[in-house]
DNA sequence: ATAACATTGTTATTTTATTAACAAGTAACG
DNA sequence: CGTTACTTGTTAATAAAATAACAATGTTAT
C-alpha cells in the first residue's frame, strides 16, 4: 500500500481534519456523494483546493457524482488515524482543561483524553467527565502506564516551562500548548501552540483595516 | 503618517502580536534592547523572519544594539491596536465562554470583552469575571449601546448558524468561532474559526508520522 | 445518437511566505 | 584611530500554497 507514505502538506492535514468533521455530519443527514464545490463551499475555499487536497491523499471519486463520502471518511481516518488510536492527556485540570475534557470526551474514537493532572491536591484523584485526575508528581508513571503519547499543557503560563520539559523527559510525542509561554522542547516532539489572545488580535486587525482606522 | 496604510501579510500581523506579547514581559524583567535573533528563538523562527516582519511595519533597530523593546511595543501597538480599542462581545457564556472571559480579562488595554449573552435564564444578569451576561434576546441592543464590534461564538454548535446571522444583522465587524460548525456571514465581516479538535488531529497526524506507523 | 454539459484529476501558473545572501554601518577592543 | 566582529535592512532566490487551465469522460437532454 502506497498511499500516505509521503508526509502531507501542513495546511492539507488541517483541512482534510475539518473536511472528515462535516462528511461526517453529511453521512449522518444520509447523504452518500458529495461535489469538490460542496465541500468547497462549507470551507470557504475553492472546489480545486479540495480536489488536489483529495487528490494528495489518493483518492478517486466519481464523475458528475462527486465523492462517496463514506469511503472518503474511511479513506481520511486510514491517512489520520492510527489503529490503535493516541492516548491524550491534559496536563492542569483549570478552567479551560476541564472545558477541555468535556467537549472532547467522546467525540473522536481514535483519539481520547485519558488522563488529567493537577497540582492542586483538590483535584487529584477527582474524575471529570470521565476522566480521572491524576498528581502531577505521577506524571512520568501514568503517562507510561496509560501509553500517552500527546499532552496538552493549560496550566498557568508560570508552569508551562517545567510542565513541558517533564513531559519530554517522560517520553511524550506531542504537545498542544494553550499558554501564552513559548516553549522549547525536543525537535523529536512535535510543538504547537495557539493562543486565543492571538487569534482576537488578528480579527481586530482586519477589522480595523475594514473601516479604514 | 504612511505607516502601516498597507495590509500587511496575515502571518505577520498574527506574529506581531506574537511578538508583543513576548516583549511585554521582557519590557517587564527590565530588558530595553533585543536583537532579532532573540527574537526569533522565543518563536522558533529564523531572526531573518523577525527582521522582515519590522521591516515591514517600517521600524528600524539600532545596528549592533537590537530592537528598543518599548519603542516596538509602541509601534506595534499603533499597528495593531485602534486609538479607542475595541469591544468584543461573546455570545453563549458556557464552560468555554466562562473559561474565556476569565482568561481574557484584564490582560489588553485596548480589546476589551465587555458584555456575555446567553440564552440561559439562570445565566441572564449574572456577571462572569467582571463581565455583564445579557439575555441573547438583546444581542442588538446591547451591541449598538455598547458599540461592540467583534463577537466570540461559544454555543452549541446547532446554534452557531443563527447566533452568527443575527450578529452580522446587529452590525457585528468580525467573528472569532470556536465551534465547529462552518459559519457563511456577509463578506464585510471578518471571520476566524478555530477548533481545537482540528489542532489535535493535526499534532496526531504528525507524531505517527514521525513513529512511521 | 449526438450535442451540450458537468465534474473530476492533473499539470502549469501565479501568488504568498520563507530563507539566503550580502552590503552597510556601528560598537567594542586594542 | 583602525580593525574586528556583529547585527541590521534589504534585495534576491527558493519553497510552499493556492489558483487557473484544461483534457478526459460520464450524464443528461434533445
Ligand atoms: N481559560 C482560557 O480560556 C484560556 C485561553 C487561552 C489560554 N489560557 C491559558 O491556559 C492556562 C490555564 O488557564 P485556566 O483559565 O484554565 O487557569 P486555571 O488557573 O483555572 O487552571 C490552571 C490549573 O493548573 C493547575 N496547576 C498549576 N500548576 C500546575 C502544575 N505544575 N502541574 C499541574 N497542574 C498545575 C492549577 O491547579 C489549576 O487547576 C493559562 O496559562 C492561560 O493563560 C486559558
Ligand atoms: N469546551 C471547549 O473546550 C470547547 C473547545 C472547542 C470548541 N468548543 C465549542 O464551543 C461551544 C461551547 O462549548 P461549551 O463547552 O462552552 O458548551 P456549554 O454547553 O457549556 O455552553 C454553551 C452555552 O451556550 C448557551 N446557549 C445555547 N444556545 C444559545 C443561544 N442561542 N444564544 C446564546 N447562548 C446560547 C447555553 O445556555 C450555554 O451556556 C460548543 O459548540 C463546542 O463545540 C468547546
Amino acid at each position: 500500500m502506497v498511499i500516505s507514505s509521503k508526509t502531507l502538506p501542513d495546511k492539507t492535514v488541517e483541512r482534510l481534519s475539518q473536511y472528515r468533521r462535516n462528511l461526517l455530519i453529511c453521512l449522518a443527514k444520509g447523504k452518500q456523494h458529495i461535489f469538490s464545490h460542496e465541500i468547497a463551499q462549507l470551507h470557504h475555499i475553492t472546489p480545486v483546493q479540495v480536489r488536489r487536497d483529495i487528490m494528495l491523499i489518493g483518492y478517486s471519486g466519481t464523475l458528475r457524482k462527486g465523492y462517496d463520502v463514506k469511503e472518503l471518511i474511511d479513506l481520511i481516518g486510514k491517512i489520520l488515524d492510527t489503529d490503535e488510536g493516541l492516548r491524550v492527556g491534559v496536563i492542569g485540570v483549570g478552567n479551560l482543561g476541564r472545558s477541555l475534557i468535556g467537549y472532547f470526551n467522546g467525540k473522536r474514537s481514535k483519539l481520547s483524553i485519558v488522563a488529567g493532572f493537577d497540582a492542586n491536591p483538590d483535584k487529584v484523584d477527582k474524575v471529570y467527565a470521565g476522566v480521572h485526575c491524576y498528581h502531577f508528581d505521577k506524571l512520568s508513571e501514568i503517562i507510561a502506564r496509560e501509553n500517552i503519547s500527546i499532552g496538552i499543557i493549560t496550566v498557568p503560563a508560570e508552569q508551562a516551562a517545567d510542565v513541558a520539559e517533564k513531559l519530554v523527559i517522560a517520553g511524550i510525542k506531542g504537545i498542544l500548548n494553550f499558554t501564552p509561554k513559548p516553549l522549547n522542547v525536543s525537535p523529536h516532539v512535535y510543538l504547537q501552540e495557539y493562543d486565543m489572545v492571538t487569534s482576537l488580535e488578528k480579527v481586530a486587525y482586519f477589522v480595523k483595516k475594514q473601516a479604514g482606522i
